[in-house]
DNA sequence: GATGAATGAGTCTTCATTCAT
DNA sequence: TATGAATGAAGACTCATTCAT
């Protein structure tokens, strides 16, 4: 799954790269605001600081806009759960860490994380496949953390149970914000961790 | 939070009731495959089997189309629920019982709670409260089933504990749909209701 | 210049009349407040009384309820105003008496003759020329009364200075429809008659 | 009452002033032939020159144009009067001399008095209220030059009168528009000038 | 590289008119 | 005769995209 190339007819790298960054800062505000249909390019231009001119000299189409919004919010996310991660602990605490950096990283990225949990469905085919395999690839990354442990005799699970531990893993964090209307109101985000990995563990450490 | 009312030249209620079935029907296929903003208001009426004049007897606008949609889907799943989860058990298996119907009333209307799911966001100000409202009942009623359990002494649980709970159960059953492209690839639905009723019970039933 | 036949699906004559009363009195109250163009014929069945379905037995189009209008409006306008005139005064004083019926029976049907200045120019080409036809026989009635004084020797006009008055005293009429903004603001009716009776005798009564 | 801001997409004002007042000749020619309501955006971009995109970078709304043909034709009319009456006559001569100046005026702009007699109506409610107080405005100017007259004792007239005459002379001017079917087949425009001019005078010069 | 005016296909919505009951 | 549901052509307006400067 290559990623995806987005046309552009400027040569500089390195501008193509910061006038990206101006981009996908300001969908994020507007498709969180909006929704990406709703939001014209117009508009993002405008936000972005420049002209639509301008924009479509760094995009192919709107909906580019959207990949590179996703694309770069998944790299975001993994940049900071793999810094959170490089902790020095082992099995059990290892897992509780991860759900806790999980979390907190969430927390972090939330306007980011909600825009592509309602948009990247608007995504064109091949986009849609490459943004929900790095998805899968998140989910990887939980379950080696989860797979420790079982490999450590720390937890007893199946192949099965490990997979949909980490799914509910994942869930559970993104939960945290398109349910905020619901979770936020109830939780702080200390006492959210702390219940659902709770529950999380009960519930992986049977006999 | 009442039931918004979507207006209609048509007076014969008879009428108005199973044309906006035809549409509600119509608009969850096409909704599902393009989503609400790709789909138009034509196509809707043709695949609803009128002209796009008498459509607009019906509704008011776009908009009315999908609040019908949400609130018909939310009326069919609590309608199924509610049916499915009179049975005559108590305690633990009651509620076992409520997550299997729970899980099997979703993947019944799999293509309407995904649609709902995605578009509902898209719903003007005063409607989203309405629906989410419903969400929030939904969510009640499964807590309910949960404080039963606590009640019997079957479960040993804070409030907190209780809603949060109550909170996981429904987005594991969401996630089977939206989440289809993963876990209804690795799992069967018995198999899923099966780990997940397991994951959440032994969560549950800490010392 | 024939009354345009206006068709109906109906028989019984003395029912279309009635009918049609209520449709021309509909009409007049939401024509002067949207206008013609801004009225669906939905609207005025509503405010006649009855279904859209029966407002189309008894007329063509929508353009023949403008013609209805404008048609009996005429008609009552002629007949007040030849009520009125029925007084056995001569020479200029019979002018005087016509310029204040006129000014009378225009203030009386205001609203209407507003809607008919407004709206006339909407009427299909044939139907425009009739109602214009309507308007030229008024003002040759007007001519009349001048003429007269001027066979009494009262008056020393030629027949373009007759007609020319006739024109303006009809528009001083209608002036206080059209533009009872200011005129209706600066003066009372009997104010308004005395002052412009007074202009106009003054002009006509040269050496 | 100030002038209201018609919304632009487009920076430059002097493409705005040339694009508008292409729009506002082809919405005279076409208001014309078939009024404003049964006017399409689209033939006033296609009459305009341009597409019906480039025509909403220019405008908010339909009623937008009304406004500024209405808007236009007040001040072409203004000003061509204004030029007009830099006479150096003074008295009963600076009257006769505004009065044919107004009709020249009224003449000279015949198509687009007439479109605004007919069409004002149906601009919006805020619109209206600054067209009209235009022509207050003009009214004041015409009352201005007769009360010049009585201050220089050459007309003994009560303020009522003065303000009435003005009315009445403005009204005649528009007449020979909006009654063409009728003056303008009776008299040239000299001979109407002559006529209404005499008409005007005798009644205003009593004892 | 940057700009922003121009384009026109596409969308929602209205409403005069018809016709089966 | 009366009704009102159905129709679809037509209209106002939007917005992604292009291209000359």
């Amino acid at each position: 799954m290559k990623k995806k190339k987005v046309p552009s007819m400027v040569k500089d790298q390195q501008l193509i790269k910061k006038r990206r960054e101006q981009m996908i800062k300001a969908a994020v505000i507007l498709f969180k605001e909006k929704g990406f249909h709703r939001t014209t390019t117009r508009e993002i231009a405008k936000e972005s600081g420049f002209s639509i001119g301008t924009l479509y000299e760094y995009i192919g189409s709107k909906e580019d806009i959207l990949y590179l919004v996703c694309d770069a919010i998944y790299d975001e996310v993994s940049e900071k759960l793999k810094k959170r991660l490089k902790q020095d602990v082992e099995g059990i605490d290892s897992l509780k860490a991860a759900i806790g950096a999980l979390f907190k990283v969430i927390d972090d990225l939330q306007d980011e994380v909600l825009v592509m949990y309602q948009e990247s469905k608007s995504l064109p085919k091949e986009a849609l496949a490459y943004v929900l395999q790095k998805e899968i690839d998140m989910t990887a990354m939980i379950e080696h953390v989860i797979q420790d442990c079982v490999n450590l005799g720390h937890l007893n699970l199946s192949d099965q149970e490990v997979k949909l531990a980490a799914h509910n893993i994942l869930v559970q964090a993104h939960m945290w914000t398109f349910r905020r209307w619901a979770v936020q109101k109830s939780y702080s985000l200390e006492e959210y961790i702390e219940l659902q990995t709770q529950l999380i563990l009960e519930g992986l450490l049977k006999e």
